[in-house]
DNA sequence: ACCCCTAATGACTGACCAGTCAGTAACTAA
DNA sequence: TTAGTTACTGACTGGTCAGTCATTAGGGGT
């Protein structure tokens, strides 16, 4: 009862578990406030440190949401691009299974969270938008795009415009990524990610037959 | 040479034309960097005024961007809803004239800047997120439902989880606004969103059929 | 010409907060 | 035990900016 670890923590020196506590502690602030409105004091208090204390990990606030954009998108694009380049055979099932891993990453990760961050932040700090153009959008996009292109050799979809069906595929996601990062905490009622992709993927296959 | 209007500009007073221009220079201020980046004395320079004579106008900031939101929004869903609404026949045509009146809205107008300001400002200011979750979103859905369900009533479509099929539809919406007002300024290469709609609804009516 | 009302001004205030730094506590090695 | 090292603290500073208000200028009415 007397314990540290509930009443008030006292201080302590553990300077390797830190960086990850204070970047779930600013992820937690700033999904909560925004990033402009969230204090460093927050995100320190969450992290059971002194506002002092996270400048000795961080440089400066900025530094912290990056952080947070790299961590999030980590090395996930190129171990899905190996994945999809390495299957071959019919591409549908392909695309299915694609979308189904990116519903889970909408669904039960904080990407919406980081994404509306981007979004939000992207004028007055252009580096993070532009990191995530460079590192999400332009990695991800050609690997999708060389998808739709190989069932289009193969016979397998109709002859369309490849980036604008990429842009067809992908704009569901982005719907509902947003739809649970700023409606539903305004009180939308839930969408079904998962149901949501299923049937969105199956009315994109049928929509590419030949 | 000397005129006002091109060198200084002198203190005048004419309380009719001022609040319209005092949109249109928060507008493009709030586009260009941000609502909390933005200081009211940019706006009110860009407006020709002092930043007093802001506040004779308007309450505070918020109110701004709340006028802003209003006005871009305005009566236009009603409108929408009356034309769809009459007209009977066919559902395919309507859609297709529906995404090319929404694309137009994504392509020439400053819409894409207000969503990107709703969504950037909508967990600072909660009551931004709600009127365009109230006004927007949920006038437009059940209208576009309606639409779908009429579709497949008649045949026309198969059957499909409507409230989902909405989603698919208008993701790639998003994706183009959220495209032009947040990665293009940002270098990304622009999108033909006319190009992209024209198809995606072809790919979406041909998904749909029974 | 002179009021007088009201639009408009801009210097000012008060609150807020990122980032600093002199000092303190915890741990370590001798 | 103690001297040295490093993690950590929190009061403080400097700058920013939304919102205010005493004052000034415009211009219609008489």
């Amino acid at each position: 009862m007397t314990d540290q670890s509930v009443t008030k923590a006292k201080r302590q020196r553990r300077p390797d578990d830190r960086p990850a506590e204070i970047l779930a502690a600013a992820l937690s602030v700033f999904a909560e406030k925004g990033f402009s409105q969230a204090r460093m004091e927050d995100v320190a208090a969450r992290a059971g440190l002194s506002k002092g204390a996270l400048y000795l990990y961080f440089p400066d606030k900025v530094a912290l949401l990056k952080a947070l954009v790299q961590q999030a998108i980590g090395g996930q694009i190129s171990l899905a691009a190996e994945m999809l380049a390495q299957l071959n055979g019919p591409v549908s099932p392909l695309v299915i299974h694609l979308a189904q891993i990116l519903a889970s990453r909408v669904q039960d990760t904080p990407f919406p969270y980081i994404l509306k961050l981007v979004i939000a932040e992207s004028q007055a700090h252009p580096e993070i938008g532009r990191f995530y153009l460079e590192n999400v959008i332009r990695q991800a996009m050609p690997i999708i795009e060389a998808l739709l292109a190989r069932g289009i050799a193969a016979g397998e979809f109709r002859e369309v415009n490849v980036p604008h069906a990429v842009k067809s595929l992908m704009g569901p996601f982005l719907l509902s990524a947003l739809w649970r990062s700023v409606f539903e905490p305004l009180g939308a009622e839930a969408v079904d990610v998962r149901g949501l992709i299923t049937q969105h993927v199956d009315i994109f296959l049928k929509g590419l037959r030949p």
